[in-house]
DNA sequence: TACCTCAGTTTGTCATGACAAAGTATTGAC
DNA sequence: GTCAATACTTTGTCATGACAAACTGAGGTA
Protein backbone atom coordinates (compact mmCIF):
# COMPACT_ATOMS: atom_id res chain seq x y z
CA UNK A 1 0.00 0.00 0.00
CA UNK A 2 1.38 3.33 -0.96
CA UNK A 3 2.62 5.52 1.80
CA UNK A 4 0.38 8.73 0.37
CA UNK A 5 -2.40 6.34 1.23
CA UNK A 6 -1.51 5.36 4.33
CA UNK A 7 -1.29 8.63 5.29
CA UNK A 8 -4.92 9.21 3.94
CA UNK A 9 -6.46 6.80 5.25
CA UNK A 10 -4.76 7.60 8.87
CA UNK A 11 -6.47 11.61 8.01
CA UNK A 12 -9.88 10.16 7.04
CA UNK A 13 -10.16 8.00 10.09
CA UNK A 14 -9.13 10.89 12.29
CA UNK A 15 -11.80 13.02 10.52
CA UNK A 16 -14.48 10.12 10.76
CA UNK A 17 -13.93 9.74 14.55
CA UNK A 18 -14.91 13.14 14.77
CA UNK A 19 -11.46 13.70 16.28
CA UNK A 20 -11.00 16.75 13.68
CA UNK A 21 -14.11 18.44 13.95
CA UNK A 22 -15.78 19.99 10.81
CA UNK A 23 -14.36 23.53 10.45
CA UNK A 24 -11.76 23.23 12.12
CA UNK A 25 -7.74 23.45 10.28
CA UNK A 26 -5.74 20.46 10.15
CA UNK A 27 -2.13 20.86 10.61
CA UNK A 28 -0.15 22.57 8.02
CA UNK A 29 1.84 20.26 5.29
CA UNK A 30 4.92 21.00 6.30
CA UNK A 31 4.61 20.48 10.05
CA UNK A 32 2.46 17.20 9.05
CA UNK A 33 4.97 15.55 6.95
CA UNK A 34 7.84 15.98 9.23
CA UNK A 35 5.50 14.84 12.30
CA UNK A 36 4.61 11.51 10.10
CA UNK A 37 8.28 11.39 8.90
CA UNK A 38 7.33 11.29 5.33
CA UNK A 39 8.18 14.18 2.52
CA UNK A 40 5.69 17.19 1.84
CA UNK A 41 4.72 15.76 -1.10
CA UNK A 42 3.73 12.55 -0.26
CA UNK A 43 1.74 14.83 2.04
CA UNK A 44 0.11 16.87 -0.40
CA UNK A 45 -0.48 14.13 -2.70
CA UNK A 46 -2.23 12.20 0.87
CA UNK A 47 -4.34 15.45 1.43
CA UNK A 48 -5.40 15.94 -2.26
CA UNK A 49 -6.44 12.71 -2.32
CA UNK A 50 -8.92 13.42 0.54
CA UNK A 51 -9.58 16.91 -1.02
CA UNK A 52 -10.83 15.78 -4.24
CA UNK A 53 -13.32 13.30 -2.33
CA UNK A 54 -14.74 16.32 -0.94
CA UNK A 55 -13.58 16.04 3.06
CA UNK A 56 -10.81 18.97 2.73
CA UNK A 57 -10.62 21.97 1.36
CA UNK A 58 -7.91 23.82 1.03
CA UNK A 59 -6.62 27.72 0.86
CA UNK A 60 -3.46 28.92 0.15
CA UNK A 61 -2.29 31.31 2.75
CA UNK A 62 -5.10 29.74 4.97
CA UNK A 63 -4.66 26.37 5.42
CA UNK A 64 -6.65 23.32 4.93
CA UNK A 65 -10.33 22.48 6.56
CA UNK A 66 -12.25 19.51 6.88
CA UNK A 67 -15.75 20.71 5.30
CA UNK A 68 -17.36 17.03 5.79
CA UNK A 69 -16.96 14.12 7.87
CA UNK A 70 -18.26 11.64 5.39
CA UNK A 71 -16.17 10.71 2.34
CA UNK A 72 -18.67 11.38 -0.86
CA UNK A 73 -17.92 8.86 -3.06
CA UNK A 74 -17.47 10.14 -6.68
CA UNK A 75 -20.04 8.35 -9.15
CA UNK A 76 -18.67 4.88 -9.22
CA UNK A 77 -18.94 2.97 -12.68
CA UNK A 78 -20.86 -0.21 -10.96
CA UNK A 79 -23.67 -1.97 -12.12
CA UNK A 80 -26.99 -1.73 -10.33
CA UNK A 81 -26.43 -5.29 -8.71
CA UNK A 82 -23.45 -4.45 -7.27
CA UNK A 83 -25.61 -1.12 -5.52
CA UNK A 84 -28.11 -3.80 -3.84
CA UNK A 85 -25.97 -6.18 -2.81
CA UNK A 86 -23.86 -3.48 -1.29
CA UNK A 87 -27.32 -1.86 0.00
CA UNK A 88 -28.03 -5.75 1.29
CA UNK A 89 -31.32 -5.26 -0.56
CA UNK A 90 -31.55 -9.16 -1.78
CA UNK A 91 -30.92 -8.97 -5.34
CA UNK A 92 -32.26 -11.47 -7.69
CA UNK A 93 -31.65 -12.02 -11.63
CA UNK A 94 -34.44 -13.68 -14.00
CA UNK A 95 -32.66 -13.99 -17.56
CA UNK A 96 -36.17 -13.21 -19.80
CA UNK A 97 -33.48 -13.49 -23.03
CA UNK A 98 -30.25 -14.36 -24.09
CA UNK A 99 -29.33 -14.54 -27.63
CA UNK A 100 -26.37 -13.44 -30.32
CA UNK A 101 -27.92 -11.31 -33.25
CA UNK A 102 -26.56 -8.24 -35.19
CA UNK A 103 -26.25 -5.56 -33.63
CA UNK A 104 -29.01 -2.57 -34.29
CA UNK A 105 -28.88 0.62 -35.76
CA UNK A 106 -29.10 2.34 -31.96
CA UNK A 107 -27.14 -0.14 -31.01
CA UNK A 108 -24.08 -0.41 -33.03
CA UNK A 109 -24.19 3.88 -32.91
CA UNK A 110 -23.95 3.60 -29.13
CA UNK A 111 -20.93 1.18 -29.23
CA UNK A 112 -19.14 2.90 -32.35
CA UNK A 113 -19.06 0.00 -34.35
CA UNK A 114 -21.02 -1.25 -37.66
CA UNK A 115 -24.06 -2.25 -37.67
CA UNK A 116 -24.49 -5.79 -37.82
CA UNK A 117 -22.02 -6.37 -35.70
CA UNK A 118 -23.25 -9.30 -33.73
CA UNK A 119 -23.52 -8.78 -30.65
CA UNK A 120 -25.14 -11.22 -27.19
CA UNK A 121 -28.48 -8.83 -26.65
CA UNK A 122 -29.47 -10.02 -23.05
CA UNK A 123 -33.16 -8.94 -21.49
CA UNK A 124 -33.07 -8.94 -17.51
CA UNK A 125 -35.88 -8.52 -14.69
CA UNK A 126 -33.83 -7.47 -11.80
CA UNK A 127 -36.02 -8.17 -8.24
CA UNK A 128 -35.04 -6.48 -5.15
CA UNK A 129 -36.25 -7.47 -1.79
CA UNK A 130 -38.92 -9.90 -3.73
CA UNK A 131 -40.09 -7.16 -6.02
CA UNK A 132 -39.24 -6.48 -9.28
CA UNK A 133 -37.22 -3.60 -9.58
CA UNK A 134 -35.98 -2.55 -13.17
CA UNK A 135 -36.24 -3.98 -16.95
CA UNK A 136 -32.59 -4.36 -18.27
CA UNK A 137 -31.36 -4.39 -21.79
CA UNK A 138 -28.00 -5.29 -22.71
CA UNK A 139 -25.87 -5.55 -25.55
CA UNK A 140 -21.70 -7.14 -25.45
CA UNK A 141 -19.93 -7.28 -28.57
CA UNK A 142 -19.56 -11.00 -29.18
CA UNK A 143 -15.92 -10.18 -29.43
CA UNK A 144 -15.42 -8.49 -26.09
CA UNK A 145 -17.30 -11.35 -23.99
CA UNK A 146 -19.12 -14.83 -24.30
CA UNK A 147 -21.87 -15.12 -22.12
CA UNK A 148 -25.02 -17.54 -20.50
CA UNK A 149 -27.55 -17.25 -18.75
CA UNK A 150 -26.47 -19.10 -15.76
CA UNK A 151 -23.47 -16.19 -15.32
CA UNK A 152 -26.06 -13.51 -15.26
CA UNK A 153 -28.27 -14.98 -13.29
CA UNK A 154 -25.69 -14.92 -10.32
CA UNK A 155 -23.51 -12.14 -11.01
CA UNK A 156 -23.53 -8.14 -12.34
CA UNK A 157 -22.51 -8.11 -15.45
CA UNK A 158 -19.73 -5.52 -14.40
CA UNK A 159 -18.80 -8.50 -12.01
CA UNK A 160 -18.70 -10.78 -15.05
CA UNK A 161 -16.90 -7.87 -17.51
CA UNK A 162 -14.18 -7.53 -14.55
CA UNK A 163 -13.49 -11.32 -14.37
CA UNK A 164 -13.12 -11.29 -17.98
CA UNK A 165 -10.44 -9.12 -17.66
CA UNK A 166 -12.23 -6.12 -18.70
CA UNK A 167 -12.71 -2.97 -17.06
CA UNK A 168 -14.82 -0.10 -18.01
CA UNK A 169 -12.86 2.84 -17.06
CA UNK A 170 -15.31 5.61 -18.95
CA UNK A 171 -19.40 5.48 -19.27
CA UNK A 172 -21.64 7.81 -20.64
CA UNK A 173 -25.23 8.00 -18.65
CA UNK A 174 -28.28 9.60 -19.83
CA UNK A 175 -30.89 9.83 -17.44
CA UNK A 176 -34.60 10.65 -17.72
CA UNK A 177 -38.35 9.20 -17.40
CA UNK A 178 -41.28 8.06 -19.65
CA UNK A 179 -44.47 6.18 -18.81
CA UNK A 180 -44.44 2.48 -18.99
CA UNK A 181 -45.77 0.72 -22.01
CA UNK A 182 -48.34 -2.21 -20.67
CA UNK A 183 -45.86 -4.83 -21.18
CA UNK A 184 -43.05 -3.13 -18.66
CA UNK A 185 -45.95 -1.86 -16.73
CA UNK A 186 -46.93 -6.15 -16.57
CA UNK A 187 -43.61 -7.37 -15.74
CA UNK A 188 -42.54 -4.73 -13.49
CA UNK A 189 -46.16 -5.03 -11.64
CA UNK A 190 -47.19 -1.36 -12.23
CA UNK A 191 -50.40 0.19 -13.35
CA UNK A 192 -50.40 0.92 -17.06
CA UNK A 193 -48.32 4.42 -17.14
CA UNK A 194 -46.62 4.87 -14.78
CA UNK A 195 -43.42 6.87 -14.00
CA UNK A 196 -39.95 4.76 -15.24
CA UNK A 197 -36.48 6.02 -14.71
CA UNK A 198 -34.58 5.76 -17.85
CA UNK A 199 -30.89 5.40 -18.03
CA UNK A 200 -28.82 4.41 -21.38
CA UNK A 201 -25.25 4.13 -20.60
CA UNK A 202 -22.33 3.09 -23.09
CA UNK A 203 -18.92 1.82 -20.99
CA UNK A 204 -15.98 1.83 -22.89
CA UNK A 205 -12.75 0.01 -21.22
CA UNK A 206 -9.33 1.85 -21.00
CA UNK A 207 -7.88 0.87 -24.41
CA UNK A 208 -11.45 2.35 -25.71
CA UNK A 209 -13.07 -0.11 -27.04
CA UNK A 210 -16.83 -0.09 -26.05
CA UNK A 211 -17.65 -3.02 -23.89
CA UNK A 212 -21.27 -2.51 -23.36
CA UNK A 213 -24.38 -0.48 -24.32
CA UNK A 214 -27.46 -0.45 -21.67
CA UNK A 215 -30.72 0.86 -22.21
CA UNK A 216 -33.02 0.08 -18.68
CA UNK A 217 -35.90 1.41 -17.16
CA UNK A 218 -36.34 1.38 -13.22
CA UNK A 219 -39.62 2.04 -11.15
CA UNK A 220 -39.54 5.17 -9.97
CA UNK A 221 -41.42 3.84 -7.36
CA UNK A 222 -38.74 2.32 -6.11
CA UNK A 223 -35.93 3.02 -6.91
CA UNK A 224 -33.59 6.83 -7.81
CA UNK A 225 -30.14 7.88 -8.69
CA UNK A 226 -28.16 9.52 -5.86
CA UNK A 227 -25.15 11.29 -7.55
CA UNK A 228 -22.69 13.42 -5.11
CA UNK A 229 -20.20 16.14 -6.74
CA UNK A 230 -17.66 18.09 -6.07
CA UNK A 231 -16.33 20.60 -7.79
CA UNK A 232 -12.31 21.58 -7.95
CA UNK B 1 -0.86 30.00 -16.10
CA UNK B 2 0.85 27.51 -14.63
CA UNK B 3 3.32 24.80 -16.63
CA UNK B 4 1.98 21.84 -15.60
CA UNK B 5 -1.48 23.57 -17.35
CA UNK B 6 -0.01 24.86 -20.41
CA UNK B 7 1.68 21.25 -21.32
CA UNK B 8 -2.12 19.71 -20.75
CA UNK B 9 -3.21 22.58 -23.15
CA UNK B 10 -0.76 21.55 -25.61
CA UNK B 11 -1.45 17.92 -25.28
CA UNK B 12 -5.10 18.45 -25.61
CA UNK B 13 -4.72 20.56 -28.71
CA UNK B 14 -2.73 17.77 -30.08
CA UNK B 15 -5.08 15.55 -29.45
CA UNK B 16 -8.28 17.16 -30.53
CA UNK B 17 -6.46 17.80 -33.89
CA UNK B 18 -6.23 14.10 -34.50
CA UNK B 19 -2.55 14.61 -34.17
CA UNK B 20 -2.55 12.02 -31.99
CA UNK B 21 -5.17 9.62 -33.10
CA UNK B 22 -7.03 6.96 -31.07
CA UNK B 23 -5.07 4.29 -29.39
CA UNK B 24 -2.07 6.17 -30.17
CA UNK B 25 0.50 6.13 -27.88
CA UNK B 26 2.13 9.24 -26.46
CA UNK B 27 5.53 9.98 -25.93
CA UNK B 28 6.86 8.64 -22.81
CA UNK B 29 7.36 11.28 -20.12
CA UNK B 30 10.97 11.39 -19.53
CA UNK B 31 11.29 12.04 -22.94
CA UNK B 32 8.60 14.31 -23.33
CA UNK B 33 9.89 16.49 -20.04
CA UNK B 34 13.47 16.55 -21.91
CA UNK B 35 12.13 17.60 -24.92
CA UNK B 36 9.83 20.41 -23.60
CA UNK B 37 12.38 21.69 -20.95
CA UNK B 38 10.50 20.56 -18.13
CA UNK B 39 10.80 18.32 -14.94
CA UNK B 40 9.34 15.01 -15.73
CA UNK B 41 6.63 15.94 -12.28
CA UNK B 42 5.51 18.60 -13.84
CA UNK B 43 4.83 16.46 -16.67
CA UNK B 44 3.12 13.42 -15.04
CA UNK B 45 0.66 16.24 -13.50
CA UNK B 46 -0.30 17.77 -16.80
CA UNK B 47 -0.91 13.96 -18.35
CA UNK B 48 -2.73 13.26 -14.82
CA UNK B 49 -4.95 16.04 -15.42
CA UNK B 50 -5.92 14.75 -18.79
CA UNK B 51 -6.33 10.96 -17.36
CA UNK B 52 -8.66 12.40 -15.28
CA UNK B 53 -10.47 14.12 -17.86
CA UNK B 54 -10.65 10.73 -19.72
CA UNK B 55 -8.79 11.46 -22.72
CA UNK B 56 -5.79 9.45 -21.96
CA UNK B 57 -5.35 6.24 -20.15
CA UNK B 58 -1.61 5.03 -18.64
CA UNK B 59 -0.42 1.96 -17.65
CA UNK B 60 2.68 1.10 -16.00
CA UNK B 61 5.11 -0.43 -18.39
CA UNK B 62 3.63 -0.14 -21.20
CA UNK B 63 2.85 4.19 -21.72
CA UNK B 64 0.06 6.32 -22.22
CA UNK B 65 -2.58 5.86 -24.92
CA UNK B 66 -5.26 8.40 -25.89
CA UNK B 67 -8.62 6.69 -25.59
CA UNK B 68 -10.95 9.48 -26.51
CA UNK B 69 -10.30 12.77 -28.37
CA UNK B 70 -12.68 14.94 -26.89
CA UNK B 71 -12.42 16.00 -23.50
CA UNK B 72 -15.58 13.89 -21.74
CA UNK B 73 -16.33 16.59 -18.95
CA UNK B 74 -17.07 15.89 -15.20
CA UNK B 75 -20.43 16.37 -13.92
CA UNK B 76 -20.19 20.20 -12.96
CA UNK B 77 -21.65 22.19 -9.83
CA UNK B 78 -24.02 24.45 -13.00
CA UNK B 79 -27.40 25.33 -12.82
CA UNK B 80 -30.22 24.45 -15.49
CA UNK B 81 -30.02 28.24 -16.37
CA UNK B 82 -26.09 28.32 -17.10
CA UNK B 83 -26.71 24.93 -19.24
CA UNK B 84 -29.55 26.26 -21.41
CA UNK B 85 -27.58 28.88 -22.08
CA UNK B 86 -24.31 27.11 -23.39
CA UNK B 87 -26.79 24.96 -25.46
CA UNK B 88 -28.22 27.95 -27.07
CA UNK B 89 -31.71 26.89 -25.98
CA UNK B 90 -32.65 30.44 -24.98
CA UNK B 91 -34.04 30.32 -21.57
CA UNK B 92 -36.25 32.06 -19.50
CA UNK B 93 -37.25 32.34 -16.50
CA UNK B 94 -40.68 33.48 -14.60
CA UNK B 95 -40.52 33.71 -10.96
CA UNK B 96 -43.79 32.53 -9.57
CA UNK B 97 -43.28 32.98 -6.04
CA UNK B 98 -40.23 34.88 -4.24
CA UNK B 99 -40.74 35.40 -0.50
CA UNK B 100 -38.95 34.95 3.39
CA UNK B 101 -40.64 32.41 5.49
CA UNK B 102 -39.48 29.76 8.31
CA UNK B 103 -37.93 26.76 6.78
CA UNK B 104 -39.88 23.50 6.79
CA UNK B 105 -38.58 20.29 8.57
CA UNK B 106 -37.80 18.35 4.63
CA UNK B 107 -36.08 22.33 3.95
CA UNK B 108 -34.31 22.08 6.97
CA UNK B 109 -33.32 18.49 7.34
CA UNK B 110 -31.68 19.15 3.68
CA UNK B 111 -29.67 22.29 4.66
CA UNK B 112 -28.65 21.19 7.81
CA UNK B 113 -30.16 23.87 9.47
CA UNK B 114 -32.70 24.57 12.59
CA UNK B 115 -36.12 23.86 11.44
CA UNK B 116 -38.02 27.23 11.36
CA UNK B 117 -34.67 29.48 10.47
CA UNK B 118 -36.43 32.21 7.61
CA UNK B 119 -35.16 30.96 4.20
CA UNK B 120 -36.13 32.88 0.84
CA UNK B 121 -38.57 30.13 -0.89
CA UNK B 122 -38.68 30.54 -4.53
CA UNK B 123 -40.78 28.97 -7.47
CA UNK B 124 -39.74 29.52 -11.06
CA UNK B 125 -41.39 27.87 -14.14
CA UNK B 126 -38.51 28.19 -16.72
CA UNK B 127 -38.85 28.18 -20.57
CA UNK B 128 -36.80 27.15 -23.34
CA UNK B 129 -37.36 27.77 -27.06
CA UNK B 130 -40.52 29.24 -26.07
CA UNK B 131 -41.52 26.44 -24.07
CA UNK B 132 -41.79 25.65 -20.17
CA UNK B 133 -39.21 22.65 -19.58
CA UNK B 134 -39.47 22.80 -15.61
CA UNK B 135 -40.73 23.78 -12.27
CA UNK B 136 -38.02 24.71 -9.79
CA UNK B 137 -38.41 25.14 -5.80
CA UNK B 138 -35.66 26.83 -3.77
CA UNK B 139 -34.72 27.23 -0.94
CA UNK B 140 -31.75 29.63 0.55
CA UNK B 141 -30.98 30.34 4.20
CA UNK B 142 -31.93 34.43 4.32
CA UNK B 143 -28.05 34.73 6.11
CA UNK B 144 -26.04 33.30 2.76
CA UNK B 145 -28.03 35.96 0.13
CA UNK B 146 -30.66 38.10 -0.25
CA UNK B 147 -32.64 37.58 -3.65
CA UNK B 148 -34.92 39.80 -5.42
CA UNK B 149 -37.36 38.66 -8.27
CA UNK B 150 -35.48 41.06 -10.68
CA UNK B 151 -32.15 39.02 -10.49
CA UNK B 152 -33.69 35.81 -10.93
CA UNK B 153 -35.90 36.34 -14.38
CA UNK B 154 -32.31 36.85 -16.12
CA UNK B 155 -29.65 34.85 -14.07
CA UNK B 156 -28.98 31.76 -13.35
CA UNK B 157 -29.40 30.64 -9.54
CA UNK B 158 -25.68 29.90 -9.16
CA UNK B 159 -24.59 32.64 -11.33
CA UNK B 160 -26.09 34.54 -8.41
CA UNK B 161 -24.39 33.00 -6.13
CA UNK B 162 -21.18 33.31 -7.48
CA UNK B 163 -21.34 36.70 -8.05
CA UNK B 164 -22.49 37.29 -4.21
CA UNK B 165 -19.02 35.36 -3.62
CA UNK B 166 -20.68 32.38 -2.80
CA UNK B 167 -19.22 28.96 -4.62
CA UNK B 168 -20.86 25.87 -4.36
CA UNK B 169 -18.25 23.47 -4.06
CA UNK B 170 -20.11 19.93 -2.52
CA UNK B 171 -23.17 18.96 -4.06
CA UNK B 172 -25.89 15.92 -3.90
CA UNK B 173 -28.35 15.10 -5.87
CA UNK B 174 -30.97 12.71 -6.36
CA UNK B 175 -32.67 11.76 -9.46
CA UNK B 176 -36.41 9.91 -9.58
CA UNK B 177 -39.08 10.38 -11.61
CA UNK B 178 -43.10 10.21 -10.62
CA UNK B 179 -46.32 11.45 -12.19
CA UNK B 180 -47.18 15.09 -13.07
CA UNK B 181 -50.15 16.36 -10.26
CA UNK B 182 -53.23 18.24 -12.16
CA UNK B 183 -51.28 22.12 -10.69
CA UNK B 184 -47.73 20.37 -12.24
CA UNK B 185 -49.18 19.57 -15.67
CA UNK B 186 -51.02 22.66 -16.47
CA UNK B 187 -47.99 25.17 -15.60
CA UNK B 188 -45.70 22.64 -17.90
CA UNK B 189 -48.47 22.19 -20.78
CA UNK B 190 -48.15 18.51 -19.95
CA UNK B 191 -51.20 15.91 -19.50
CA UNK B 192 -52.54 15.15 -16.32
CA UNK B 193 -50.20 12.02 -15.24
CA UNK B 194 -47.42 12.70 -17.44
CA UNK B 195 -43.79 11.50 -16.18
CA UNK B 196 -41.79 14.28 -15.13
CA UNK B 197 -38.29 14.14 -14.31
CA UNK B 198 -37.48 15.40 -10.27
CA UNK B 199 -34.23 16.11 -8.87
CA UNK B 200 -33.38 17.17 -5.63
CA UNK B 201 -30.11 18.95 -4.82
CA UNK B 202 -28.26 20.61 -1.81
CA UNK B 203 -25.23 22.40 -2.64
CA UNK B 204 -22.35 23.18 -0.04
CA UNK B 205 -19.71 25.82 -0.02
CA UNK B 206 -16.26 24.90 0.48
CA UNK B 207 -16.46 26.02 4.38
CA UNK B 208 -19.26 23.43 4.63
CA UNK B 209 -22.02 25.95 4.86
CA UNK B 210 -25.37 24.76 3.11
CA UNK B 211 -26.18 27.12 0.63
CA UNK B 212 -29.02 25.93 -1.46
CA UNK B 213 -31.99 23.38 -1.54
CA UNK B 214 -33.64 22.47 -4.71
CA UNK B 215 -36.49 20.71 -5.77
CA UNK B 216 -36.89 20.23 -9.35
CA UNK B 217 -38.96 18.61 -11.43
CA UNK B 218 -38.39 18.45 -15.72
CA UNK B 219 -40.74 17.46 -18.49
CA UNK B 220 -39.49 14.19 -19.39
CA UNK B 221 -40.22 14.46 -22.78
CA UNK B 222 -38.28 17.48 -23.67
CA UNK B 223 -35.28 17.22 -20.68
CA UNK B 224 -32.80 14.62 -19.84
CA UNK B 225 -29.44 14.32 -17.69
CA UNK B 226 -26.26 13.23 -19.17
CA UNK B 227 -23.59 12.55 -17.27
CA UNK B 228 -20.34 11.57 -18.12
CA UNK B 229 -17.98 9.43 -15.84
CA UNK B 230 -14.85 7.90 -15.32
CA UNK B 231 -13.07 6.04 -13.04
CA UNK B 232 -9.99 5.59 -11.36
C1' DT C 1 6.63 -25.90 -30.81
C1' DA C 2 5.65 -24.40 -26.24
C1' DC C 3 7.09 -22.55 -22.13
C1' DC C 4 10.09 -20.13 -19.01
C1' DT C 5 13.52 -16.68 -17.85
C1' DC C 6 15.47 -12.30 -18.08
C1' DA C 7 16.54 -7.78 -19.74
C1' DG C 8 14.48 -3.47 -21.25
C1' DT C 9 10.89 0.03 -21.14
C1' DT C 10 7.59 2.83 -18.90
C1' DT C 11 4.84 4.45 -15.28
C1' DG C 12 4.40 4.64 -9.94
C1' DT C 13 6.18 6.27 -5.70
C1' DC C 14 9.05 9.00 -2.67
C1' DA C 15 12.68 12.35 -0.92
C1' DT C 16 14.85 16.97 -0.86
C1' DG C 17 15.13 21.68 -1.90
C1' DA C 18 13.64 26.07 -3.47
C1' DC C 19 10.85 29.99 -4.67
C1' DA C 20 6.10 32.15 -5.67
C1' DA C 21 1.51 33.63 -4.49
C1' DA C 22 -2.26 34.47 -1.49
C1' DG C 23 -4.16 35.37 2.75
C1' DT C 24 -3.66 36.90 7.73
C1' DA C 25 -1.89 39.45 11.42
C1' DT C 26 0.94 42.84 13.20
C1' DT C 27 3.00 47.16 13.32
C1' DG C 28 3.55 51.77 12.29
C1' DA C 29 2.13 56.39 10.73
C1' DC C 30 -1.22 59.87 10.48
C1' DG D 1 -8.63 55.38 16.32
C1' DT D 2 -8.16 54.24 11.53
C1' DC D 3 -5.79 52.98 7.66
C1' DA D 4 -1.87 51.34 5.08
C1' DA D 5 2.45 49.02 4.71
C1' DT D 6 5.06 45.12 6.22
C1' DA D 7 6.18 40.55 8.07
C1' DC D 8 4.62 35.96 8.58
C1' DT D 9 2.16 31.74 7.57
C1' DT D 10 0.50 28.39 4.44
C1' DT D 11 -0.44 26.37 0.17
C1' DG D 12 0.99 26.27 -5.02
C1' DT D 13 4.43 25.27 -8.35
C1' DC D 14 8.69 23.37 -10.12
C1' DA D 15 13.32 20.96 -10.45
C1' DT D 16 16.37 16.93 -9.60
C1' DG D 17 17.33 12.36 -8.35
C1' DA D 18 16.42 7.70 -7.19
C1' DC D 19 14.35 3.23 -6.83
C1' DA D 20 10.18 0.04 -7.38
C1' DA D 21 6.62 -2.35 -9.92
C1' DA D 22 4.36 -3.87 -14.00
C1' DC D 23 4.28 -5.04 -18.63
C1' DT D 24 6.64 -6.44 -23.18
C1' DG D 25 9.38 -9.03 -25.96
C1' DA D 26 13.45 -11.60 -27.10
C1' DG D 27 16.04 -15.50 -26.38
C1' DG D 28 17.00 -19.92 -24.53
C1' DT D 29 15.48 -24.53 -23.06
C1' DA D 30 12.76 -28.70 -22.75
Amino acid sequence: MPLYFQVATRLQELIEKGEIGVGARIENEVDLAERLGVSRPTTRRAIQYLVERGMLVRKRGVGTQVVHPKVRRPVELSSLYDDLVAGDRAPRTEVLRLEVMPASDTVATALEIAPGTPVTWIERLRYAGGEPLALMHNAIPLDVLPLTGDDLAGHGLYELLRSGGLTPRIATQVIGARSATSAEAKVLQEKRGASLLTMTRTAWDAGGRALEYGSHVYRASRYSFEINLSAG
